[in-house]
DNA sequence: TATTTTAAGTTAAACGTTTAACTTCATGTA
DNA sequence: TACATGAAGTTAAACGTTTAACTTAAAATA
């Protein structure tokens, strides 16, 4: 490859004068300058940023880690904080765990997580990155660590629980809220829900805001209506008996999967979801318009996440940093489909 | 950060021994080695590798350019891709086009896409990288580009066609073949392919292998039980519909989301998958799971994918290049599920 | 004892940039 | 004519490593 010496040689000026022309810095004849520009052309010169970085002593580059490229939320975060890196001229590295690849489960096995962490902590830092963002629902097992300390760091998705660390997630309780509002709206008052398992912080903040719906609206929070589920499609067969049983008209099912599975015994038991029973999901994944009926959801704004994320960490790095801290919750919208809307057949 | 220099200081030796200590390479006493790795644990010395791979002159990094991140076959192809990459002791960047977020068709605005993909090549090249792999469909369209003429490159997930660039997939016509001699073994002769537009490669390979399966049965190729959709749901229910009346006992959708529609038709005309028709469809997204009967289907190899495209790239990096070039297949496999298998009810 | 070998270190150049400080020389001004 | 100005360039140091070539002195060998 090319480099500024080969150029200058040609040009029969010194590498400073190449390296003015190319940068636009001033100080070069316009005839000199657009000779070097062709002859950069011709050998097909591209800056080597190993260089370049090292001598500016920046990179503009920020470090994305992420726990699994293959669960479905990640790619669209990671495609929002590419473009707000685009809009801002910086550039992102990206580690890829590998979690369940590689069969670590973080709660079970600290050592490992954070072994793995450091790795690509150490990577990134090597690459001088101004800042780094951890995508993926273990960060707080991840703050601590020595090695993330002496840069900025941002946790995306979920929160890391520490107020003076930034986490930019989606409002679950806002979520839950609306999911209940909007059921509420089309005049349920016996409303189910599908939760997941107790232990999950999702799970608890939808419900919170479910409850809170019920109370703003002046109904009676039946807590016999709320089961809880595994997040499986499973589950959410079996559940929806039992809250078709307590007489409920419309379930609030916690994610899209398990309300497939209540699509499912309506359909063996001859409920007409639409008409007989309101259903709403949660995720907003792809199997929401191919089931029939197609599936309400809330929609949780991924590609924003990405973006809120890279925007709070670039602008913590150049020092433009509001004092945004702590969870950042970005709220979520309702998609209205099928399931929450009767149609009639043809 | 802390530097050799850092390090060298505050040890009383010099600058080289540090590094000397740091690589293992000999020449410094245990007493001083351990010194110097004990200072740099606490100072939390980094390397810096645009320092090192600058002087070192190689940057054991090669470049993903994906089309779009979001699409479901691109974060399994990258997960295989890291982990030869991982194993060589490999690094990737990841340069994600964002077409479909950009609005751009490289069929229709070729100007646009090869721009974005300059860009993208420009800094890879500026990166140092020692070879590049394209993830995605248009990998034809950029083949010439002079940007790219420089450095290793390997097509992933479609073929580039040109046969002196090696390019990684799966072979459409050997798993239309073989879910056609699935289905055959269970004794269907009368079997209907619901098809993708005849302008695509992966639904006219898919079919001819179909038809070779038809031919090595003895079984006549009725073209009528050949129909093309559009790859979405709404064509699959459609489609479904004429080759039913058709006669057919087995349907082969081309891909998942087709097949949805064919399972929601069924159940509208009492047809019971399982019994009265088998189905199988392409690529086992999560709806096969979720849906009711659970779909039989292709799965395509795209964590092999990934890491063959990764090892094959590497390979020729290092010069231990076997002659592999051109079109590189690997094969599907099928996964047997409820759609063509009749499960009793209770 | 004289010489060679070896271990443990140092020196300095190099990688490809950037950039502050300097030089040169044509032109404008007093 | 003498001097200041400014444009167009050059020189050289620096960024943080690596590594070949060198030095020193102690240990091994003859």
């Amino acid at each position: 490859m090319a480099n500024l010496k080969d150029i200058a040689q040609i040009a029969g000026v010194s590498i400073a004068t190449v390296s003015k022309a190319l940068n636009g810095l001033g100080g070069v004849s316009q005839e000199t300058t657009e000779q070097i520009l062709s002859i950069a052309r011709d050998l097909n010169y591209r800056p080597n940023l190993y260089a370049r970085n090292l001598k500016r002593r920046k990179s503009r580059t920020i470090g994305i880690i992420t726990e699994d490229i293959t669960v479905f939320n990640a790619p669209p975060i990671i495609d929002g904080i590419g473009a707000y890196c685009e809009k801002q001229g910086y550039h992102y590295l990206l580690e890829n765990l590998r979690l369940n690849n590689l069969g670590i489960d973080p709660a079970l096995d600290i050592t490992s997580h954070n072994n793995i962490v450091n790795e690509a902590v150490d990577f990134m830092m090597s690459m001088q990155v101004d800042g780094l963002i951890y995508l993926g629902c273990h960060s707080h097992k991840v703050l601590h660590l020595p090695s993330i300390q002496d840069t900025q760091f941002v946790c995306t998705y979920c929160s890391c629980t520490d107020p003076s660390v930034p986490s930019i997630l989606y409002d679950d309780k806002k979520a839950g809220y609306d999911a209940a509002k909007f059921l509420i709206g089309q005049g349920h008052t016996l409303i189910g829900v599908i939760a997941g398992p107790p232990t999950s912080n999702h799970s608890i903040n939808r419900l919170t805001g479910y409850q809170e719906a019920l109370f703003d609206s002046g109904i009676p929070y039946n807590p016999k209506l709320t089961l809880h589920g595994d997040w499986n499609r499973d589950s959410g067969y079996e559940l929806a008996g039992q809250l078709i049983q307590a007489g409920v008209t419309a379930i609030f099912s916690q994610n899209d999967i398990m309300a497939m599975g209540v699509i499912d015994y309506c359909r063996q038991h001859n409920i007409e979801i639409g008409r007989d029973l309101a259903l709403i999901g949660f995720d907003n994944r792809e199997i929401c318009t191919v089931s029939r009926p197609t599936l309400s959801t809330i929609d949780i704004p991924l590609f924003d996440i990405g973006y809120t994320s890279a925007s709070i960490l670039i602008d913590k790095i150049e020092g433009k940093s509001s004092d945004l801290t702590g969870e950042i919750l970005l709220e979520c919208s309702i998609v209205e489909r099928e399931s929450t809307k009767y149609i009639k057949k043809d």
